[in-house]
DNA sequence: CAAATAGTGTCTTTGAGACACTATCGT
DNA sequence: ACGATAGTGTCTCAAAGACACTATTTG
């Protein structure tokens, strides 16, 4: 237990964000652009060092709070990178944290303290050979299968829609992140027994007003 | 960046090892008795400290060849925990992997550095309330959980038999894990197209001698 | 009343579950 | 021949998929 403490050299433990939302009829990710070295002016996911009196989920939490403004979001852990080498200055474990919000509540504070922050495409990322900091673009891959499975077998994909919604508002959600299309009468009997009405409908529209529902209790 | 850093309390990494198997048509985990306070003479999980040049998957991989001597055997990252007391001396985040390994390859070498080690019944163990060192009986309920889940759509089970294998045997190893008895005939054809035949068959039991698979390639 | 999107009824197809049967060993 | 376990054929039923239809708004 002793012989291998390096306590100078210790490990650091950090979380990083990813930060999900569908804007544009896209899946998107919060990233900001680095300021400082290793990776200057590269984009890179959000993160934060651990405090040694803090939790992880706490730290979690925090980052977000730091990064958006927001609170009562909802987050999961994702999983936790240890490469040796995944940061070049010092050795860091990352613990990777999943957090998704309806596009409408990220706002976006210009004059915040982090560095320039934006919505950045998924898919174009994934598949273009455009680089990202550390390992981070690995952390988004990751991110983007786990969000991709859970949403056939979970709700997860409700926190990506306000708290009312339309069905075609959901189901266009449920296209983006498994990538194909979904017939409407077949996906509204499956989320059928998720929900419950609302008193509200959309109204201005040159169609048929379409009701509001939310994600029913227990 | 550096206001928070206190390097004298930093955080410490460790890997905890789920190392699970079937023996005695239960679900086990290996334990070790802690002989050193804190929670001395209580069970706990089998870990080791992540050195500062060692990758987080190597660490448990190495704890792996420490506790049983075994290499090559599979295993999967399931989750960090990182609640600020869950060490009282000092604080540590720690990285729990889950390994699975056929209850033939496990060979106890009584004379190992270790403590002393030993197989208990995952079931009656989280039902009872017997206490565990740490927080170390939250993860084995979260592994037990993940375990039961992959067990329906991967072939995450195929690792707690041996490499040739009978359906029955495979049968008995997913009811054990699901916690209910399944249908011969459906079960065989969940899984006939993920194995493939040997030459081999069981032989001397007083009744009709039964195939041996393995899985598939690809 | 035309264009546009919301929402429904129902047939088809697929896979899980249930059950009854046949097969092959040792004694 | 009998007990015991291995292995198969097929019916039932429920969910997923596909498609055609009706409903309600604005201009």
């Amino acid at each position: 237990m002793k012989k291998n403490e390096k306590r100078s050299v210790g490990i650091s433990v950090a979380v990083d964000l990813l930060v999900f939302t569908v804007e544009q009829e896209r899946l998107k990710v919060l990233l900001i652009e680095r300021a400082e070295e290793p990776f200057a002016g590269m984009l890179a996911l959000p993160g934060v060092a651990v405090r040694s009196d803090e939790a992880l989920d706490d730290a979690a939490a925090r980052g977000i709070l730091e990064e958006t403004g927001l609170e009562d979001i909802y987050f999961e852990q994702l999983y936790s990178f240890g490469k040796v080498d995944r940061d070049p200055r010092n050795r860091v474990v990352s613990v990777a944290y999943m957090a998704l919000v309806p596009q409408k509540d990220l706002h976006f504070h210009a004059g915040q303290r982090t560095s320039a922050a934006e919505l950045v495409d998924v898919g174009q990322l994934l598949d273009s050979d455009t680089g990202l900091a550390f390992d981070h673009k690995d952390i988004i891959s990751l991110g983007r299968e786990r969000l991709k499975g859970k949403v056939e077998y979970t709700t997860i994909a409700f926190h990506l829609v306000d708290e009312e919604f339309t069905l075609p508002q959901l189901q266009r959600v449920y296209e983006i992140l498994l990538g194909k299309s979904l017939y409407k009468a077949n996906f509204r009997k499956k989320v059928m027994p998720l929900i419950e009405e609302t008193e509200h409908s959309t109204s201005g529209d040159a169609h048929r007003p379409s009701k509001l529902y939310r994600l029913a209790e227990v």
